[in-house]
DNA sequence: CTGAAAGCGCTAACAC
DNA sequence: GTGTTAGCGCTTTCAG
């Protein structure tokens, strides 16, 4: 591959000025210009981008990573950051970093190594090891949870939705139908994400003076898999079941959906069911999925504003933004029998 | 950021004693590698992969173009794309070209600068430009279609499925019921991937000796919305309506159920319905969709495979890989009439 | 086993 | 307007 030495060479005139001719940058005749635009073009000649990244210290890249690969809410996601991030001319790296921490480590170390210039991160759990990581880190940084660390100082922006808020909102929406029993599948307790949108679970109850029963609650992981094995789990014992379930995502209420058919319980009749993430998917589902949209394509499109803004260099205070959930209503979770 | 440099000078040795001792490559006494780590770890030392690259000419990078960012069968690709890439620590840069020509130009572009090692490329349409530009390109390509340029001696790898015979065996499917009326929502025809699946569409009725009727089909552009508008562009004309309607992707025929439904036409009732990708949504949709399944992660995980191959440098032959497509038979195409 | 030195391809300050 | 020169941070011969 042909190099600016190469162009140069052939014209008789310095590396330098073959630089400034293809880059715009600086002085240059216009004739000049265009002789080495054309030899460049008749040698094939392409920058190299390490070269450049080496000398500019940008590499036009951004880092995204998603816990787990197959939930298509980071596709949503995505759509959003690649509508801000694709004008700028900025690429994306995708990573799957599958909900663990050593993955989440090593996407971090990309960054410390200048694989990209910044780097948006969605977590299920943000802990003090990887926020102390993420704090030494000198490249921007945006998240998709609420965090603040106990030392304070967070060198990293946000974008959060009060997924906690939205799940009351759910509990809210079974009560207002006379819905006593309501269940909960959830994320794992231990972590943030788990935690907070089990809290609205716990909460919700409180507020609307229902009882919490551990029977109706199951501890999963977000997967379709793990909803529908949280469903099973769930009819088998010989208690007397929930009238309501709430899955902490869709995915996971795909899976419940599915765990229903085959135990031939109806939704909603026998059952009311409501998810989390608002797919596009759950439109179409049948029945229809009750859902609390978290504005995917929005919180992407946020978290990259936010970005490009910190990466432009303009020094400016942490920001956070919250957006807020809605809770979207359709057939699986709306009660038949009259209301009492 | 510290560099070798300064390790080298606080450690009183040299940089390329540094360099051998943090690679491993080359020989270095325990105890000098012993104290180098130590330093590294001490200054927060990160290697600088733009200087790495610039010398060892890999950026451990691969690059996949999707025409069209929002269709989930993309998203099934990457599964399948990052289960083989991922264990030798090939990063994805994932890039929309929006089903243009001049987006797929750019990313050959990027490819000649050396943004990553590799590339797999979907498109709809090659065609003698872009391919061209990929039998000059340095850089191993794997496509999704098949393709053999009129000159020979193509460069790149690709694997593909037979949408044509695909197409055709839901033709069958629908004449098997006695079906004699059958519709088509296809991409452009001038377009090599909507010429492929409308030529198994034509070809299917020649074979099943129905009649083709250009009232009967529309060209759309293979999203959601598209299979919209074919479907309503459909329902509105004053002729004969089809019994049957065969949509080139399932995108295309979640647009065409929406149609459907507003235009009160039951599927499978009044109207059968079948679509091509087999998205895991078409599972879930109501009624369920028949599909073409076109084992979107197999195709990821063997374009991948290929591509890795390739890019370990051995010299390999070009090699093509042909994955049967396979009909998937749901609700929406199964009439409720007795067949005659 | 270690060090000196060249060079990957580009940019940019500075000199002319 | 153009050329000279010195790096960017790393790897890798080649000497020692």
């Amino acid at each position: 591959m042909a190099t600016i030495y190469d162009i140069a060479e052939k014209l008789g005139i310095s590396p330098s000025t073959v630089s400034r001719a293809l880059s715009g940058r600086g002085y240059c005749k216009e004739e000049t210009r265009k002789r080495v635009m054309q030899a460049a073009e008749e040698m094939d000649y392409a920058p190299d981008q390490s070269a450049k990244m080496l000398k500019t210290r940008v590499s036009n890249k951004v880092l995204f990573t998603v816990p787990d690969m197959c939930n298509p809410f980071y596709f949503d996601m995505i759509q959003g950051i690649n509508d801000v991030l694709d004008p700028y001319g900025y690429l994306l790296i995708l990573m799957d970093t599958k909900n663990r921490l050593d993955e989440e480590k090593r996407a971090i170390q990309l960054l410390r190594e200048k694989y990209a210039d910044g780097m948006i991160m969605v977590s299920f759990h943000f802990c003090e090891e990887n926020i102390d990581l993420l704090n030494r880190l000198q490249a921007p940084v945006v998240l998709t949870n609420k965090y603040i660390s106990p030392v304070g100082k967070d060198h990293f922006h946000y974008v959060w939705v009060d997924t906690q808020e939205g799940i009351k909102e759910v509990v809210r929406h079974f009560a207002s139908q006379g819905i006593r029993r309501i269940g909960y599948v959830g994320g794992r307790l231990q972590e943030q994400t788990g935690r907070e949108r089990y809290e609205g679970y716990r909460d919700g109850l409180q507020e609307a003076k229902l009882s919490l029963r551990a029977e109706w609650i199951r501890e999963s992981d977000y997967t379709e898999q793990g909803g529908y094995l949280a469903g099973l789990s769930l009819f088998d014992g010989s208690h007397l079941l929930p009238e309501a379930i709430i899955c902490a995502n869709d995915l996971m209420a795909y899976g419940f959906l599915r765990a229903c058919e085959e135990k031939q319980i109806r939704v909603p009749e026998d059952l009311l069911l409501a998810g989390m993430d608002n797919l596009s998917l759950s439109s179409r589902t049948y029945p229809k999925l009750t859902s609390v949209s978290l504005q995917a394509e929005e919180i992407g499109r946020t978290a990259a504003e936010m970005l490009v803004r910190r990466m432009n260099g303009y020094n400016q205070p942490i920001e956070n933004v919250k957006l807020l959930p809605e809770l979207v209503v359709r057939d699986s979770s709306v009660s038949h029998r009259l209301t009492p």
